[in-house]
DNA sequence: CTAGATAATTGGAACGTTCCAAAGTTGTCA
DNA sequence: TGACAACTTTGGAACGTTCCAATTATCTAG
């Protein structure tokens, strides 16, 4: 049934025009009688005629596909997963679609789906970048002159770019906050070093805490996988420190449910015997309890934003390299012990 | 900078062959001579050639494009995020990309993203439908020879396939482990009553209660949204009827977390005080406090599955539509009262 | 040395669209 | 009536690939 595709030459014949008049039908052009258009439309329709990109883009090299690529290191994460629906939200009511990928971390599967989406034809791309990515991976991607914007994680020396969140403010906004509630003994845990957001966010808490006056302590920053499982191990290894801390702020969030878990492990109470700071707010975090303090990104709004700046380099032709640092504010929770307002939580049931 | 695309004729040229020739080594024929397969793969390195599938499609328009569309109804339900997982996996690795998109439960939505998912040519469709989806919103893809299947939720009357987890036994496992502890009032809380999905949970649990020689009580059965504020509004009205129930069965699990938040919030212990099992076994059921018991169905093993009888479709040419019932196994851990296993939590640490 | 087979290569047509330059239609005004 | 503008419509070339039939080069056997 129906196997013969249905071509403008088809609905041409079908509505009595030349095939030229239904592709200038087909892009919305100005220049047809609405009576003609009238009668290509209703030939479209009758016929179940079906727009083919491929060939459409064949001819006009430049103005591209209608495609865009999103490659995420972690979809799993809800963090990512949150950002892709915002990418999703704005890219699709400009009448794109996104090929979305995930990479699991894995550098050579970056490779792989980065370049199947080139022989796609992607009209731009936005990354959050595998662990280990190089300049010289995206080089061939920018040379072609496809737009990229990086979220989350930038990428030394590429000239592409970049939607991050302001890790620095971030953690010492947090640190400060622990130590305006008395704390001394601050852990930070969680997150791979080998990450720049890492740095970031651990120089934050290291300044925080020297402008507050506190001492810098090596042990209680604790590395780990920035996963639930991570934060269990990270807050483990802090316990069995000499002198434990009081308080933690975490990589991110999941980092954050984990110590929660690992701290119950040991009978003690998030927010009440140990202050707990997550990052990324995710959508959990409001409704975990105890509700958890942390570092509001909004990936979502992340998602869209990266979008926007992608979709303006696209249609600008060729746009340069834009470093954006997305601002970010503490969320008071339950989970920090400060002064427990029950208000927040009640509004949100 | 490197502007000009570079084709299958700039190649031919720098390697003294002919396009023909160059077509054969980029298909791996065995009819080209290892030497000038060798000069050819040199000159495509050496210009930084990339392959154009739109170009390929278009002569071929049978073999197709290796895209396939993957479309679900709330991405941010990590559910469906690791789904879409599983789903990448055995796509990508087959050579194929997928394109993503979210509906939101809208169906126009979903119309759109499908008819833009046909001009670009997919070469098969994964599809979880959204709410009120009709067999004739499909009738044209599956009239045009796309294979597609349906995940999760099935779509009355239309010809195609589907592979679903088996909601009956889920439930049915449920109330019966439930009555076991010896529970008698046990409610069934959340999950939009308009969906086959909600119907078949409903009737696994109303048939285990007459099994069990337990009587059905309709106030018992609460519908809400399928999310966690869904399972807070759901466990609010449950606790205010006259005789309260024990124990419940949550439409999936992001209700069964908010229940156990609303169970909180009225100084109510889950695990202790009140018995909760969930319904899909996500990620974060492992590791959340307490434990969920839950029905286990695997949504990254169930996007493998579909990817892979997707495949199947796709290759074989032509397929007709095949009904899985994906089975399902109650995986006990704390959320019900049941006899605490430590074991389990910490040797997932 | 030749006929026939086998292996390797090739030019041109085709896929479904867009773009361009050109050609028809009208209508208006001197 | 003729010239000119404005509005519509159109044939054909192009886009980058694959496929087919045909060609050339190489080998084998008689």
């Amino acid at each position: 049934m129906g196997k013969e595709r249905v071509t403008v030459i088809d609905i041409a014949r079908a509505a009595g025009v030349s095939k030229s008049t239904v592709s200038l039908v087909l892009q919305a052009s100005p220049l047809v009688n609405e009576a003609t258009r009238a009668k290509v439309n209703a030939a479209i329709r009758e016929l179940g005629y079906v727009y083919n990109r491929g060939a459409a883009n064949l001819r006009q090299s430049n103005a591209k596909s209608k495609i865009i690529g999103i490659v995420v290191n972690d979809l799993t994460n809800s963090f990512f997963a949150e950002l892709a629906v915002g990418v999703d939200m704005v890219v699709q009511s400009a009448g794109y679609v996104q090929f979305l990928a995930n990479t699991g971390e894995s550098v050579d599967r970056q490779r792989e789906v980065i370049a199947s989406m080139r022989e796609h034809g992607i009209s731009g791309l936005i990354l959050s970048p595998a662990r280990g990515t190089e300049a010289a991976d995206l080089k061939p991607l920018v040379a072609s002159g496809i737009p990229v914007v990086n979220v989350v994680r930038q990428v030394a020396g590429a000239k592409v770019s970049s939607l991050v969140s302001d890790n620095h403010a971030g953690t010492h906004q947090a640190v400060r906050h622990l130590a305006g509630l008395g704390h001394h003994r601050i852990a930070f845990l969680g997150g791979f070093p080998d990450t720049a957001v890492f740095h970031e966010r651990l120089q934050g808490y290291r300044d925080a805490l020297s402008d507050m006056d506190l001492a810098v302590h090596g042990e209680l920053v604790i590395s780990s996988a920035p996963s639930r499982a991570g934060g269990v191990a990270a807050i483990e290894r802090a316990l069995l420190l000499r002198e434990r801390p009081t308080a933690a702020v975490c990589f991110n969030d999941a980092v954050a449910f984990g110590v929660c878990d690992g701290l119950r492990a040991h009978r003690l109470d998030p927010g009440e015997d140990f202050a707990v700071i997550g990052f990324d707010d995710v959508i959990e975090a409001q409704t975990a309890v105890p509700a958890l303090t942390t570092i509001s990104v909004d990936p979502q709004g992340m998602g869209r934003r990266a979008a926007q700046l992608l979709l303006k380099q696209i249609n600008a032709g060729r746009a340069d390299a834009e470093a954006i640092v997305s601002s970010v504010r503490l969320v008071v929770r339950q989970s920090c012990g400060a002064a427990t307002d029950k208000r927040e939580r009640l509004s949100l049931l």
